[in-house]
Parts: C-alpha cells; structure tokens; sequence
DNA sequence: CACCTACTCAAACAAGCTCTTGAACAACAC
DNA sequence: GTGTTGTTCAAGAGCTTGTTTGAGTAGGTG
C-alpha cells in the first residue's frame, strides 16, 4: 500500500531535522549561532574542535536547512536559517530540562549550583530598566553584543570585568546576562560581583529569549531575520 | 579542563532529546500520541510496525522522558510527558515545512496536492461556531473524539462519513477537521464531501493546534496534563 | 603573478549503533 | 489453569557516525 510507504517517507523527513540536531557539538553550533551570524573559525574555537570537523559540522546542519552561509571578503559567516530554529531549539532545551532524567546533573556539573530564586526575570527586569534602578550588564564578547543586546545595557566581556569592576556605580544593582540559561558567562559574573560585595543578580535566561519577547533591543534589528 | 567536558556531556544530553525524535517511525508515535493516550497495539497498528518494534520504540521514547505510562488492567497506556512535547513536536514539524528542500514534495505524496487557499484559519471558525453558520465535522477514530474534540464539533469517523452523509445538512458549510497539518482524514473527507456536491473546507492543522490555542474544546480536560 | 587565508571536500577508518525479527518471558485478568 | 497484552532478549545485517589527514578551491593581498 503506497500510502503506507509516502507516509513513512514524509515522517523519516521530519526526522531528519531531529537527526541534524542529534549531536552535542552541533547542538552547542545552534546554540552559539542562536546569538547571531559568526564565522568558520569562531565557531570551531567556540564548540573546541577543528575547523574541518566544525565545517562537516555545518553542512549537516546546512543540508537539513538549519543554517544558512553568506560569504563577505574571504570569509564564511554562518547564520540559523529563520527564528523558527531558535523556536525549536528552545523548545527542545525544555523539554530536555523538564523531562531528561540526567539533565539536572548535567547542568550543574557545567554551571555551578544555581539557585534559581534568586534571579530576575524578564519582566521585572523590564520594569525596572525603564524606573532606572538597575545596571544592566552584557557579559558576552563584543561581537555578540555588537550583533543585538537589551536596550540600555552595558557591554563588560566576561575576561574584562574583573578589571572594570571599578567603574560600575556602587549603589545600585547589577544585573548581569549571557546568551541563555546553560551559558557560564553570567553565573560566573555574579559570582564575581558578589565576591566584591556588590549585590548582583542573573538575568533568568538570555538574549535570544528576551528578543524572542519583544522585549526593547538595541540595535533594533538585531538579526536579520528570512522567511 | 574540565569546563569543556561538562559543557559537552550537558550539550550531548540535549541531543539525546533530538535523538529520541530522530526516527520516522518515532516521530509519528509522537504525532498520534498528540491527540491522546493509546495503548501499544493500537500503536503499533497506527505506525505499522510489530507490537515487539513498536514497544522498542516506545521504550525508546520513554527513556529520554518524552512518554510516560500508565497501566490499566492488563493494557499499557502511552501518553506523551506533557504539553511541551507537543510544543517541541510542532516547532519541528514548522522547521521541517519551512526549512527541509524535499518536505513539500514528501508532504504533496502523501497528502495529494494540497490547496492552502481554501482552509480554515481556527480564528474564523472558532468565529463562525459561535455565529452557528457552520457544521463542524471531527473525522478522526471515535476514540481521539472521545479523548478531545473541537466544542460542538461532530464526530463522523471518515470511514463512516460516506454512509452517514445524508445525515448532514446540505444548506450549510461543513468544515472536517483531524489531527493536523499532516493527517490524510480531513483532507480526504474534503474530496469526498466536495464530490457529493456539498460545500466543504478543511481547518488548518488540527485538534491538539485548536486546543493549544485555548480555544474551546470538550471535554473541558482533554489530555491529563502533568508538569 | 605568486602567495596567503579561510574554508571545503574526499577518503579512510574505527567504532559503534540502529532497527528489526522471532521466540521466550512476565504481568495481569478471568 | 488459560488467555491476553506487553516486554525483553539474542542475534544479526547493515548502515551511520564522527573524526583526522591531506589535498583542493575560492577569494583576497602584495
């Protein structure tokens, strides 16, 4: 029965994708392309492996239609093909954190103990940017910050804070973010501000998600954005 | 150093989710489990396959937390984990329409050729229920009826639908619904209502996108939903 | 032009995993 | 006990995966 065999074509279709995203390496690609376009080379030194195996990587990726390439001088900048794919693969980091039995270790084996009471969420902080009682403060490197960040903050690359940590106003709160909730960046920020007695709090999540809200960006279009 | 490590068994636990899906026949147990809980017989009738490789892939499933069971006298009922799986299911079926080169090929084989024209958004039908100019058709198996159907909607089987006909009025649109974007029901109770002379349209996608609209359905607690 | 940079591609390979089947087994109902 | 329903196990064919190496290519630079 034909039926029988289109129908089995049109699901092993949808498990493609699956497929493509069913590797950890090219997982860490979404989530670090997730941030923005980046190129070939950044991306190996982001998920640590080569750059020929990052590139095969990528044309998987590619070939599934999760990623798109433009070429600018002699480079090649890698970019998700649509929000969508943000979309999916925030929804398969919750279902993951929600129903993946070791995914709680995991975590915190990677992050440090989070106590998750303590930190901001993305409405309070809104709130409390447009009051002015808050120093937003993005900790991810520049090209990120450069590529889209929330409206108002303030760019301290993680390996320069220590160093800035003087030119932050002292009366009032830090709120510190990264590029999502299983990125080090922010956790080890606060971690730091705490230590040099500031009162310091992690944003819940990051940039994508909070672009995903609506929520103002700076600059306004942060990524381009395709069908 | 140890950072990379457990940034990579963190992100490889995130694959495990994409890998539990990457599997046609997989993903389209997630597709019937959307409309309800089953059992593993009618399960493996549903896909095709053995009872033995259906409960394989279930055991599957249910290790990367995506299923859930529960026994009832000597049969296993099949659930998914909760909502964000449908969530997760969806975002894939949206990445794969928007993104994947051969989708719409694989989806027109199985579907025949699809006018996307002439469907119903939920908006307007959930409009024109109310307005009650409009008969509203369920054409999944009695069971998925039972488990959650559309309010005021229905149900005619589709291998009943040619016999029962004559019960609908014929002065009226009929709109035939089933389990989404992907089911072949509604679109062949479309043909065969069009074919008869009457004036039938299909809604876009399904039960479980019309319920997770909170649009209004029947029973009112249509899938036990857990954390 | 030669040369450089950035990336891709092909080949190769070890290692492992996937899916499926059939048959035995277990759990429960009656 | 007998029947029903699911799970598990062993086995195997076959295929896929991720990685490295080294060559190749596209484009830019001096």
């Amino acid at each position: 029965m034909g039926v029988r065999i289109a129908k089995d074509a049109l699901f092993d279709g949808f498990a493609d994708i699956a497929k493509a995203m069913a590797n950890g390496r090219r997982a860490e690609l979404i989530d670090v392309l997730a941030q923005g376009e980046r190129h070939v080379e950044e991306l190996a030194d982001e998920i640590g492996q080569s750059v020929a195996n990052t590139s095969f990587h990528l044309r998987t990726l590619a070939s599934a239609g999760l990623v798109v390439t433009r070429r600018d001088k002699n480079r090649v900048y890698y970019q998700l093909a649509s929000d969508r794919v943000i979309e999916l693969w925030t929804a398969l980091r919750d279902v993951a954190a929600a129903h993946h039995a070791e995914l709680d270790g995991l975590a915190a084996a990677f992050l440090g103990h989070r106590d998750q009471f303590d930190e901001v969420s993305r409405d309070e902080l809104a709130t409390r940017i447009a009051a002015g009682d808050v120093v937003v403060v993005d900790v991810r490197p520049p090209a990120e910050y450069a590529a889209g960040h929330i409206a108002g903050a303030r760019s301290i690359p993680a390996d320069r804070l220590a160093r800035e940590l003087r030119s932050l106003p002292d009366n009032i709160e830090i709120v510190a973010y990264c590029r999502g909730p299983y990125c080090l960046l922010a956790y080890e920020a606060v971690r730091l501000l705490r230590r040099a007695g500031r009162a310091a709090r992690r944003l819940e999540d990051g940039f994508p998600e909070w672009r995903h809200s609506n929520l103002p960006i700076e600059p306004t279009r942060a990524l381009e954005v395709m069908s």
